[in-house]
RNA sequence: GGGCCCAUAGCUCAGCGGUAGAGUGCCUCCUUUGCAAGGAGGAUGCCCUGGGUUCGAAUCCCAGUGGGUCCA
């Protein structure tokens, strides 16, 4: 085994005379210059030394230093490239943000699938990492949203076999160069490169490892160089720190990290990395909020800063804590130091989260309960809760929108737009559940007992109102709320793990032996026949529908298309001179399309195969309709819309879009005008085959809909003036699509729409559907079509009218009965009078009978032989008879049950024939009711 | 993607197998006529939709629709 020391033997050190040492404190191996130094310079083992002393010649604005480092690059022989957006679920499934560099470029170029759109290249890329929130602020250097500046090369060995396999070939430089790069980079700034130490770190992450180095200035961690070069492998030669062992690969990357705000600070010395990276947004919410130092004060705060850096807030759980050793060690009152700072980090992080929010909103995240929507509502929520606490009373959109101008976003608008529609959100929803806890405060302080455990959790994850909300307002009403220190672990308690179930079949070896399946469907969409030779048949493990054995079926050549990007595969026949198979489904698998078929055609035969063309008419047409759509809701409801899902049927499709709220009827019409503009222009569908970072540079991250496909280059299909990456079948005009109709929207999530719809035919049929059930109510009510609307409520107005009517009519007739003479026979039981007797009407009147019959002060007894047989008793005041008792018994005798409160009881049996007898029984149940 | 919660009068909600309720708003009258006035009376419900269980469902079960919320 062995470990990576050889690999941190660079020449460049050697060159530049550096010195390889240990640190006395830490024990990490670092390289420096200065022979004379002991100490590897990161804190805790060494102190920040730049604050008011700052590490590089000038002072740069966070513009000014990313453009510093860019172009340097630029002049060092890399290509400048845009960065990608902070929604990572964009481009990968496996992660919600961009949180490195590294990531634009995860899987599919890192693995050599895909090439880079440049190389090397250099980039700026925003990221946000989340785990950082409770930092941000307070510890003077945490910051939820930065800009991870980079520099990165793709290289591939150049003794390999085979060089074609993977998208790049050969070295472009490795770890001497990048190292060379960064100390020019620190002496073009000017900074004092003597300082600077170089500490052995190697790196761990993904399946993926290998050698890397810190980069140590003045005591801060400027970057961070990687050497991507080797993939887990339990066989492999070297063991690291995560257990796993690992093998070099075919392909070794250099991955960079440079963290612009920490140079920037570096560059400023100020006391807070907030100040040196958002001096314009803290003076504006310092002024807005109220807040003016005296000297004195200014004076603490600048010595309190610099130990908060100096603080390891993760490991000092305890904020009271770390906040009480800063205090002693200034010789000030902890009150008095929280009263003053507390302030002061509340808006260094809305400073912070508020650009965070301008990132995701202004790249297309639309705030949601599910996925990085969830994210940017979490994000939000909180800095409305720091802007209301810190007494900062400029709308929220206006902060976020400062962040967006200065970010040089767009679709401000739009952003505002969702910012307003959310903070509302917010609103509403701690207005119910202040109401809420205000009725359970209430009720636990009136019992003298603390609000439990259970409440505080029900109320936090049911109700989203947070503990210390509950605490606020449960004091109020003199309840007690004791919340555990673990609270958020007990929420997750609640969420059971569940396993994942990993979808992938695991594709047949057989398959994977097979050269790819050639696509004629690409080459003429219009022709549904084609001949082909049989290359193997693989027989299911499971029985289609009606039992019968299924078998694949690999073709040299198809027109058949397989499942993707949301359209069904086809369906049609194989026929050979002795059989025809039915084919039932197509799928891929690993470039081989797989016919789904009924017979066994057999390996090596012709088949001549015929697609159901008038199923796949349809379904192209509904392709070609969902971009339509798509592009029409963009134009009518705004740049964020997104696809989220797309699914084509025969009779209708259905394509999921982000949007912030839901799609009105007005908007519904709107998109549908457009849509049919599109369609009478008669648009030509164009599909063609591009350079992938090409059409990247041209239409940018939107091109990608439908997901992203690995590969050099993208089919591309253009519909006027939309343009996505699809792999699907499509008509040749808009015009074949003769109409578009939207049948309706759903809400799919919060943030997340879905329209269905349908073209061409299908929309006729759905919409004579319509018009046919419109027709049937006209006919029914015997009105034209356009007064069913009126008719309908006219005649609903009366049903309920009527409706009342018969109560009131039933209470007169109930009324009448009692007191006139029609009441049956009088029982005298003594202390009292019954009657019983048999009315052969519904429940409410008998009801309403026993009830008026009571109320004369006589005891009710009351069958009906409707529907089953029923029974009602009612007793008066002060009679001692428990009416359920004799309801149960009484009904018992039809074979049913029945029971209420003593003073009034309901009950019943199927055995209507019973009926009479059971009322003939009646005056003894209740004599013995009453003895006992 | 998964979990949990909710749907009853115009509004806010209670009721959780046995005659649909409260507060507020609304209407009428009285007392008054100043800042959320007081008193008396009254009207207002497909208890979200569709199935099921039951003698009986607003109430229990299933599905759907609409909304809320938490987690990854």
């Amino acid at each position: 085994m062995s470990d990576l020391t050889e690999e941190y033997q660079l020449e460049y050190f050697r060159e530049e005379g550096f010195v390889r040492r240990e640190c006395p404190d830490c024990g990490d191996h670092f390289w420096t210059r200065d022979e004379e130094r002991e100490l590897c310079g990161e804190p805790p083992c060494e102190e920040y030394g730049f604050i008011d002393d700052p590490g590089f010649d000038e002072a740069y604005s966070l513009t000014e230093m990313r453009e510093a480092f860019l172009s340097y690059f630029e002049d060092h022989g890399h290509e400048r490239i845009d960065p990608y957006p902070v929604a990572a679920n964009r481009w990968r499934d496996d992660v919600l943000l961009t949180q490195a560099s590294i990531y634009d470029f995860q899987p599919l170029v890192t693995s050599g699938r895909t090439p880079p759109p440049a190389n090397p290249l250099t980039v700026s890329q925003p990221c946000i990492r989340m785990q950082d929130i409770d930092n941000v602020g307070k510890t003077g250097r945490h910051t939820m949203a930065f800009e991870m500046m980079a520099h990165h090369a793709f290289n591939a060995r150049e003794d390999l076999e085979d060089p074609d396999q993977y998208a790049y070939e050969g070295e472009v430089y490795w770890k001497d160069r990048t190292v060379e790069l960064c100390e020019g980079l620190f002496e073009d700034l000017g900074a004092d490169i003597e300082a600077i130490t170089y500490i052995e770190d190697p790196w761990v992450g993904g399946g993926n490892a290998g050698p890397a180095i810190e980069v140590i200035y003045k005591g801060a961690e400027l970057a961070t160089l990687v050497f991507m070069s080797m993939e887990q492998d339990p066989d492999g030669e070297y063991e690291l720190k995560d257990g796993n062992r690992y093998s070099p690969m075919d392909t070794y990357i250099v991955d960079t990290g440079y963290g612009l705000e920490r140079w920037t600070w570096m560059s400023q010395g100020t006391p807070t990395v907030y100040e040196a990276v958002y001096p314009e947004a803290i003076a504006f919410l310092k002024e807005n909020a109220g807040i003016e130092h005296t000297d004195t004060q200014e004076d603490l705060i600048h010595r309190a800063a610099k130990l908060a850096g100096r603080m390891d807030i993760d490991e000092a759980e305890d904020m009271a804590t770390a906040r009480g050793e800063i205090a002693d060690r200034l010789d000030v009152d902890v009150e008095r130091l929280e009263a003053l700072m507390e302030p002061l980090e509340e808006i260094y992080a809305i400073a912070d989260h508020c650009r965070t929010l301008a990132y995701m909103l202004g790249d297309g995240i639309v705030p949601s309960n599910a996925g990085t929507g969830y994210l940017a509502r979490m994000v939000l929520r909180r800095t409305k809760r720091l802007v209301d606490s810190v007494g900062v009373d400029a709308p929220l959109d206006e902060l976020v929108d400062m962040q967006a101008e200065r970010l040089g976003y767009r679709n401000r608008d739009t952003v505002r737009d969702i910012v307003r529609t959310e903070v509302e959100k917010y609103r509403e929803t701690l207005e119910r559940g202040g109401r809420r806890v205000e009725g359970l405060a209430e009720e636990y302080a009136e019992r003298d007992d603390p609000i439990p455990l259970e409440e505080i959790i029900e109320l936090y994850d049911s109700h989203g109102i947070q503990p210390d909300t509950v605490e606020e307002i449960a004091a109020e009403y003199g309840a007690a709320v004791e919340v555990p220190d673990d609270f958020y672990s007990l929420v997750a308690s609640r969420h059971g793990g569940g396993a994942l179930d990993d979808g992938s079949e695991g594709v047949d070896d057989r398959v994977v032996d097979l050269p790819g399946t050639e696509k004629l469907f690409y080459e003429d969409q219009e022709r549904t026949e084609f001949e082909a030779v049989v290359l193997d048949v693989i027989e299911r493990p499971d029985a289609g529908e009606d039992g019968g054995t299924l078998y694949d079926v690999a073709l040299d050549q198809t027109m058949f298309y397989p499942e993707g990007g949301g359209q069904p595969g086809d369906t049609g026949t194989l026929a050979t001179d002795d059989l025809t198979a039915e084919v039932v489904d197509v799928q891929e698998a690993d470039g081989v399309v797989l016919h789904r078929a009924d017979a066994d055609p057999g390996k090596g035969e012709f088949v001549r195969g015929q697609i159901d063309a008038t199923r796949r008419r349809r379904l192209m047409r509904h392709h070609t309709a969902t971009h339509v759509i798509g592009h029409a809701a963009r134009e009518v409801l705004g740049d964020h819309i997104r696809q989220a899902g797309a699914q084509k049927g025969t009779e209708s499709a259905r394509l999921d879009v982000t949007h912030y709220d839901r799609i009105d009827r007005e908007a519904v019409k709107t998109i549908e005008r457009v849509a049919n503009d599109m369609v009478r222009e008669n648009l030509a569908v164009t599909q063609e085959w591009l350079d992938r970072n090409d059409a990247q540079a041209n239409y940018g991250f939107d091109l990608f809909q439908g997901g992203i496909p690995a590969g050099t280059e993208v089919r591309v299909v253009t519909v006027g003036d939309d343009v996505q990456a699809c792999a699907g079948t499509h008509v040749g005009r808009t015009g074949e699509l003769g109409a578009v109709k939207i049948l309706g929207t759903e809400r799919v999530q919060d943030g997340v729409e879905r329209l269905v719809f349908a073209a061409g035919d299908a929309a006729i049929t759905t919409t004579q559907r319509t018009e046919d059930a419109l027709y049937e109510a006209a006919d029914t009510l015997d009105v034209d079509p356009p007064a069913v609307p009126d008719t309908a409520e006219r005649f609903f107005e009366e049903w309920k009218a009527r409706g009342k009517r018969i109560e009131e009519l039933k209470e007169q007739l109930a009324e009448a009965r009692a007191q006139g003479g029609e009441s049956g026979e009088e029982l005298d039981l003594g202390d009292a009078t019954a009657v019983v007797q048999r009315l052969d009407a519904d429940m409410d009147e008998l009801r309403a009978t026993a009830n008026a019959l009571a109320e004369e002060g006589t005891v009710a007894v009351i069958g009906s032989g409707v529907d089953g047989a029923t029974f009602v008793v009612a007793v008066p005041d002060g009679v001692g008879i428990n009416a359920g008792e004799v309801v149960s018994e009484l009904a018992g005798r039809v074979g049913g049950g029945g029971g209420g409160p003593p003073d009034f009881a309901q009950g019943g049996g199927p055995e209507a024939e019973a009926l009479d007898d059971a009322l003939e029984d009646a005056p003894d149940v209740l004599r013995r009711k009453l003895e006992a």
